[in-house]
DNA sequence: TCACAAATCAATCATTTTCTTTCATTTTCA
DNA sequence: TGAAAATGAAAGAAAATGATTGATTTGTGA
């Protein structure tokens, strides 16, 4: 049993259930409990998880999401050349879909490209976007307190019936292994439902995301192509291997 | 057990239910009554929730702010003090259809009964609906700009299928003989709709609605009970004749 | 309002479980 | 083969748990 596999079988298990059992392991990996601690030491300085009493769990920030607000302070400068650039692909006539959360809300700003329809989960973009004079289309559904997008069944099938030019998602973890990822499951359905209905599909991410897995899988990473700011020729050329990536660039 | 796992638990049911009694949790996790409480107090150190006798319950600022509704009556401009009123017919467990405006956003602030759902075809209504924590459903659709109201089939379709205990709805005319009105077809026919699918029909109106007409045609008097800062009596024995009027007592 | 019973609570302590550390043994790989 | 790395076992330390105590709060009925 190689290392490797058992810190997989651990972290596996971590993003399916949110916690694991040091016994669990001892008793499934057939390995001795002085190696699981050990195993779990690693993972918790590579700041794969957090070791708890008697075995450990997914970090707390992948666990709980912060508030709409907490977020928009969050990397807002990146967030706004982001969203530029972002906003710089919508052509004229476009119809194209808008994620909820604050990347995407920067993309409204900059939206120039005339005679667009914009379909959106996100109650937060409503008003600009309708102020703006964009024909803007709410889908119906649950709204989520704490991120301020619809969700739910009803939700699911009015998306189903739209078509994109363009998808621009948001996401809460970009890996290369795990692809991408968002903590709630019922926005990672939308999402992942939103993505197969663009034709051209864009994740708009900061590089706090990257190498992060949270709890929900929304696609695999070649679904969609990034859109960032980071300019890590590593990570760049990592992730590029699988998918494409486009740079905001840093002026 | 892990204690992340008992916490996990423990903020589910609070998330789902609003409250929960140790004992409920000591049975369903099987762990004495010490872990619990021990549980509950570090719970309550990292704010996550509030120890009440008995168990622990979410916390919420809302709660003790409002639920002055009364006195807050008299001083207030008309719009909200209607509002207010409206609001104290919402009791706890209702689901409520609450149409977009200004007079049904003011509703919102001096909403106080537990447990109700809203649904709703007013954008600006959302984020301040899900901020204090209540249940809310929007209606998909087409989003008019001018009044930020939900239109179109789509619009139509999905809000058929809700029931409600009580329909709030905002309109611009009230006549003797044409009834409720409003300038924009599509938003006439949302509110028709809406208005059908209440057991009880309110129509939020200040003084500058009584006697208007407007483009199309929402309902007969008869279908709503009028409830107006008015205090005419002219005007009020002239409605009352055909539909019920109530007043908010302008002390 | 009052008193009383029942329920809930905080504090304490013995017990159990888990953790860290250390060291001997096994495995890996040059 | 031999050094380095990984593993497992064990002992004492630390943490979590459950039971018990007496104090506090709550609800009930006079």
């Amino acid at each position: 049993m190689l290392t490797e596999e058992r810190h997989k079988y651990i972290l596996d298990v971590l993003n399916s259930k949110g916690t694991i059992h040091i016994q669990e392991i001892v008793e499934v990996l057939n390995i001795s409990e002085s190696t699981v601690r050990r195993d779990l030491s690693l993972l918790e300085k590579e700041n794969k998880l957090k070791r708890v009493h008697g075995g450990a769990a997914l970090l707390q920030q992948k666990r709980t999401e912060l508030s709409m607000n907490e977020k928009l302070l969050h990397n807002l400068p990146e967030k706004q050349r982001i969203g530029a650039y972002a906003a710089g692909l919508v052509k004229d006539g476009d119809c194209i879909f808008l994620d909820a959360g604050t990347t995407t809300y920067e993309m409204i700003k900059h939206l120039t490209a005339k005679d667009i329809t914009v379909v959106t989960t996100g109650i937060t973009h409503l008003e600009l976007l309708s102020d703006k004079g964009i024909a803007t289309y709410i889908i119906g559904g649950y709204v989520r307190s704490i991120t301020k997008a619809v969700i739910g069944q009803t939700a699911r099938e009015m998306l189903s019936k739209f078509r994109f030019d363009k998808t621009f998602l948001g996401v809460n973890g970009i890996h290369i292994d795990y692809g991408y990822t968002t903590p709630d499951p019922e926005e990672a359905a939308i999402k992942s439902l939103a993505l197969k209905l663009g034709q051209h599909v864009y994740v708009l991410a900061d590089e706090s995301k990257f190498h992060e897995v949270t709890f929900s899988e929304i696609a695999p990473l070649e679904e969609a192509t990034i859109i960032t700011n980071i300019n890590d020729p590593a990570i760049i050329k990592e992730f590029n291997s699988t998918t494409k990536i486009e740079m905001v660039v840093d002026k």
